[in-house]
DNA sequence: TGTTGACCTCAAGTTTAGTTGAGGCCCTAC
DNA sequence: GTAGGGCCTCAACTAAACTTGAGGTCAACA
């Protein structure tokens, strides 16, 4: 049979206490509890009403904490989350899916980053003293929108 | 004599008002007053009390929204600033080292995802369901801190 | 026995980064 | 001469992402 989280018998390690969660992930109770009310992390309880995560969640919570750091917001991460169950490990396609969309929303950001350091050694080079000719000041520049290179350099 | 922003006679394009500046940036015109709120930008009044913007303050307000773009705090903003005058156009050292400390940011974040980015290439090789190989679960990862590498990889 | 400690819920507060609205000034154009 | 546009201030509101606090359960430990 298989361990349920309200199984005292079960391995110690089969099931996470939100505490140990928060302390392997990094991420406060409050917020994990937060990301549950969300739906972006999912939990059973025991037989005393306490959350039960598996440890698939691990890895869930230690994507939403490097998407929060780089700037993507919780509601993003919802899309980017959409094909990968919640309520079992993820297969090896569902998670080779939703790494795949999200190398592309880092590839996007990590772009864009370069595109602002190719921008500012030009600016370094230059004092960025010519108006005129700083892309940074290009109207309607690149840098403002999405996926677009800029329209100098 | 100089132009003054209250003078009439000043050529058109020497001071920017406050539309004007949140046309060629892109900022909200209550974004503007914002950010002068909070020191980040500043201007003068015209004889009608209206905000008068010089050139350069364009510049900063491209950092600004570039920033903000790419998951900056404000408040990081007003450091990285903080050697870079307000009142008259940065000169071409000032404007070099403040430049120097925004490629540092930059790099950094860069980093931060390109790790994530390896990360992620080998989860997709991998499957990911190895949980005691993947280096997003690493208790303690650097990818929750600053500036350090991976324990793996 | 009692007192920690980890967990629970639900409501309210906080910070960041602004936006929206009310009420008003001044200039230009019909 | 009045309507509209662009600007002004100040106050209040919003949304995201949490945190904090009050009040309570349960189990283990001294």
């Amino acid at each position: 049979m298989t361990h349920q989280p309200g199984d005292s018998r079960a391995a110690p390690d089969d099931w996470l206490a939100i505490g140990e969660v928060s302390a392997r992930t990094g991420a406060a109770v409050s917020a994990l509890r937060f990301y549950e009310e969300l739906g972006l992390i999912a939990s059973e309880r025991d037989g005393r009403n306490q959350r039960r995560y598996p440890r698939h969640m691990l890895r869930r919570v230690a994507l939403i904490s490097v998407a929060k750091r780089i700037g993507i917001p919780l509601q993003d991460l919802r899309e980017a989350f959409a094909d990968v169950p919640l309520d079992r490990p993820p297969s090896h396609q569902e998670w080779q899916r939703a790494s795949r969309g999200w190398k592309r929303r880092l590839e996007e950001r990590r772009l864009t980053i370069e595109r602002l350091e190719a921008e500012l050694t030009g600016c370094i080079g230059c004092g960025c003293l010519s108006m005129k000719a700083c892309a940074l000041l290009n109207p309607g520049d690149a840098l403002a929108e999405d996926g677009v290179g800029p329209r100098r350099l």
